[in-house]
DNA sequence: CTAATTTTTTAGACTAGCCTAAAAATATTT
DNA sequence: AAATATTTTTAGGCTAGTCTAAAAAATTAG
């Protein structure tokens, strides 16, 4: 139906319509697909014909209806491929991105509900990111970012905000993977670094670009 | 490394040449393809230059050893995620083509080795036709046509020549799905049809066109 | 409220892969 | 061996997606 440097188009555009609010600019599309301005101002002129998106020049771009359902039936793909990759090929979570990032353009209905089923339905993904329902709908999690939290309080590792393979590798070393508690037990206010406790027991240091980056489930 | 467009004209030149010995010529590739002569033509062109097979004008192609490998690679993938599709999420034998030419291409060396360990390293896909081993190798299967046997002989269905869905939807409606016994009881001189017990119980009739695309490994 | 800077768009060109129509080579008949 | 038919290649052109360089619009600064 659509190519698949389409759909990377509609799913870059749709990660920064939720950052960055409604009309998202050239450059920030550039700089998420990988290409120069130029190429998007062409891209977007031909999404816009299609009526996947509303384009106005120099003003920016925003997704219709049509165009979230494509976007938001790709991140489910993505999803649920790297759930695949992780959870039943025994992938680390930093290497599960970039090969999702094909297998999420494989056309085939049947497959993408059949691969749901066989994972057993996940909401979230090995990130801890929501995976969108077939009807389209993403279940928002009521997580909050790790740096919110002050001595005392405690919550488990749920998701993280920045996906890189730096970051997310940094993470596995220290043992820092999703469903782990974690309880806080100082936080200087020097350079908001934090001293906590990893499953009630080990003494861990946790820098603050570290416990911005971290999204728990808070405890109560 | 090699786009999915040149992955495919290496396979199919790569069965080409199974089948109909060395030199393949144009117009079997274009129909193998999906395009035409004068497509062909640039591409070979392309792909003698990267050294993926020799092409002489108007003599016809040859792999080379390196072209070959890219096909095999190609064929294992293939293979693989057929197995994968129909043991795993339980798609129909007739229904995994489509989708594992697409998953095929999918780059990721560690992606094929995990994925062949996740499926217990089968041997064969459900088509019964045999998977490449990681060093290139494809055991060669000694199985026969149905069509071959004489009255009396019995063997077990392990493969197919025609791939088409048409006739693996044929054979699942008539419960003649791999790992099957098949005996023969008759044997038409007129038409060359075979009666036959299916498992050595249900009384089944087999027409010529049938028999001769169905494999069996014969039994004593 | 002009001037300088940044962002975006246009213009023109490139590659991969495909096409049709015509020309050239090969194969088949007679 | 010449004539005909078939196969293959060349020539020229198309689309999708990309690029650089230059022009135009919008924004920021003085």
């Amino acid at each position: 139906m659509y190519s698949t440097t389409e759909e990377n188009y509609l799913k870059t555009i749709y990660k920064l319509q939720a950052q960055l609010g409604t009309f998202i600019n050239t450059n920030a599309i550039a700089d998420g697909v990988n290409t120069k301005a130029a190429s998007v101002t062409d891209m977007v002129k031909k999404l816009s014909e299609k009526k996947l998106l509303s384009y106005e020049k120099y003003k920016g771009v925003q997704l219709t209806e049509k165009g979230k359902k494509v976007a938001v039936e790709t991140l489910r793909k993505h999803r649920l491929w790297e759930t695949f990759l992780h959870n039943q090929l025994g992938f680390t979570w930093d290497a599960v991105h970039d090969i999702a990032e094909q297998l999420e353009h494989i056309q085939s209905n049947e497959l993408v509900e059949k691969l749901d089923a066989f994972l057993g339905f996940p909401s979230h993904d090995p990130h801890g990111d929501p995976i969108p329902g077939r009807n389209g709908v993403i279940k928002e999690s009521n997580f909050i970012l790790l740096s919110v939290l002050k001595k005392g309080e405690k919550g488990i590792i749920s998701g993280v905000v920045n996906h890189s393979s730096l970051f997310l590798q940094h993470l596995e070393k220290n043992k820092l993977t999703l469903g782990k508690t974690i309880t806080i037990t100082e936080v200087s206010s020097f350079d908001l670094s934090m001293a906590a406790l990893l499953e009630g027991k080990e003494k861990i240091q946790l820098s603050n670009e570290v416990v911005k980056n971290i999204l728990i489930k808070k405890l109560a």
